[in-house]
Order: structure tokens, then sequence, then C-alpha cells
DNA sequence: AGCTTTTCTTCACCACTCGTTCACAGTCGC
DNA sequence: GCGACTGTGAACGAGTGGTGAAGAAAAGCT
């Protein structure tokens, strides 16, 4: 919530954080207030793995209670509204035990999810 | 409240906020002072979403007190206003926890509020 | 002045969306 | 194979906004 740019685009994504925009090629997404605030997060930390009590405190404001499964269900509604809108590409990566990475990537057809190594 | 130009417009939709006259498709609308003043902010940040206090700030002259539906119940009035004179069109659009938006649209046959908006 | 009309504000009720949690299925690592 | 981790679909309550109406306040009119 500090210096962030006005806007910042990755691939056909565009987030406006300060007017709470979010759009794909143009075409503006609907997203919820934690949905937003989840996906602003993640891509803020473009590339690199953040954990679940990271991304919890700072959009909920909270620390993560053990066992919550709250960012997974609002990672999975992030992924699908974008794939509605940018099938081909692929934005959030999981990884295993650690937690998740903002990482825009189109698809190769077929591919499904062949390690990257992208760091 | 700064450099507002004389008139301006969007769409069918014109302002002169100068004269505290709005017309569509040429007709005059028939706006009271609070309707007009709120259109006008509306207008004034075009595309962008802005929020209740933002609005009753720049309309009312001071704090939004909490649990005021007041602009709702005028954005409610412009929106049964703008179409009567113009009913395929969308101008005000809600997004849920942040504000109004303001973005013109041709509503296809039959759609209710799934306008794309051109960032 | 009195009366009528318009405007402004508030209220209550309804519908819908969102946030959260649960249960179960599928994956991954050992 | 087994346990831990993650994906997925659904359900529920809470929160948010839409809507109609009533009353107060202001403005217009005779």
């Amino acid at each position: 919530m500090s210096q962030l740019p006005s806007a910042f685009s990755f691939g056909p994504l565009e987030l406006r954080p300060n007017e709470g925009l979010a759009s794909a090629s143009g075409v503006a997404l609907h997203l919820s207030v934690r949905e937003f605030g989840l996906l602003v997060e993640l891509a803020r930390n473009d590339g690199r793995i953040v954990r679940r009590e990271e991304l919890y405190e700072a959009v909920w404001g909270e620390p993560l209670r053990p066992g919550d499964r709250t960012v997974d269900v609002y990672v999975r509604r992030l992924r699908v509204k974008l794939a509605q809108t940018l099938p081909a590409w692929s934005f959030i990566h999981t990884h295993v035990g650690f937690g998740y990475r903002f990482a825009p990537a189109l698809q190769s057809a077929g591919e499904s999810g062949a390690a990257q190594s992208a760091l």
C-alpha cells in the first residue's frame, strides 16, 4: 500500500491499484476487493515465490491461522477469472510446500505444468 | 472545481457544467442540483472508480457519514433519468466494495451489465 | 400569506455478491 | 503405499447495493 506505480502491466494484463481496476487485453476483469488485493500482492512480488502467510497478511492485514485455506481458494478464483479472459496465459504458479509465484507465461498447446526455470 | 471544460460529451450525453445543463441526443435532461453535481463529478473521473466518500465530499462539501446511502439513491435517480432518454446506453457502473465508475457503453440487446470498457 | 410542486434525506425491505469454511478428490514427496 | 499438500466444487452467513416509499425541507406560484 505504499509506493505502488499507478499502473503496471504483465503481458496483456494491466493493473491499476489506485483505481481498483484490472484489465486483460483491454477488457475489464470483474474482481472483488480481496481478489484484486491478492492479485496486486502477487504481481508486486513478480517472479518470486511468496508464502501464504505473507500474502494473507498483506491483503487481509492479520496473520494467517494454521489450516486456513482461504488463500488457496482465492488463488483458484483468480486463475479461473484470468483464464476466462486469457486462456492462453498462465500467471500464478504453485510451489508445493512453499507458496505461489506470479510469472506470466504463454502456454504452449497441450502444455500443463512443465516446470520452468525462470529464476 | 478546477479547470472543467465548458462542455464535454460522452456518446450522446452532453454536459455543460458552467450552465448547469445536461442533454442527451439534443434533448435537455431535467436534473436537480445534486443530481447534476453528481453526474459531473462522475464524468470528471471518466473511466476510473470513484469511492462514495469522494463523490459525497465533492458534491455535498462535507464528509460522508458511515451508513449514509444518499449517494446510492442519487446514482439510482441518475440511472433512471438517463435510461428514460437513452435506454440503449449504460453510464454508471457499480464496483462492489469500491464505488461507482462512469463509463458510457452501448447495451447489446437483452444485456444487463457485462459491458466492456475501453480503458 | 397560503398553497402547490419539487427536491432532499432517510428508512425498510429485498436481491445479489462476496468472504469464508467445509468436504472430498487429486498431486506431490518420501 | 502413505501422509502431507493442493485443487475443486459447493454451501452458508454476512455484507453490500438496488429499490420503493414516506416525510421533511426548500422553492415556486397565486
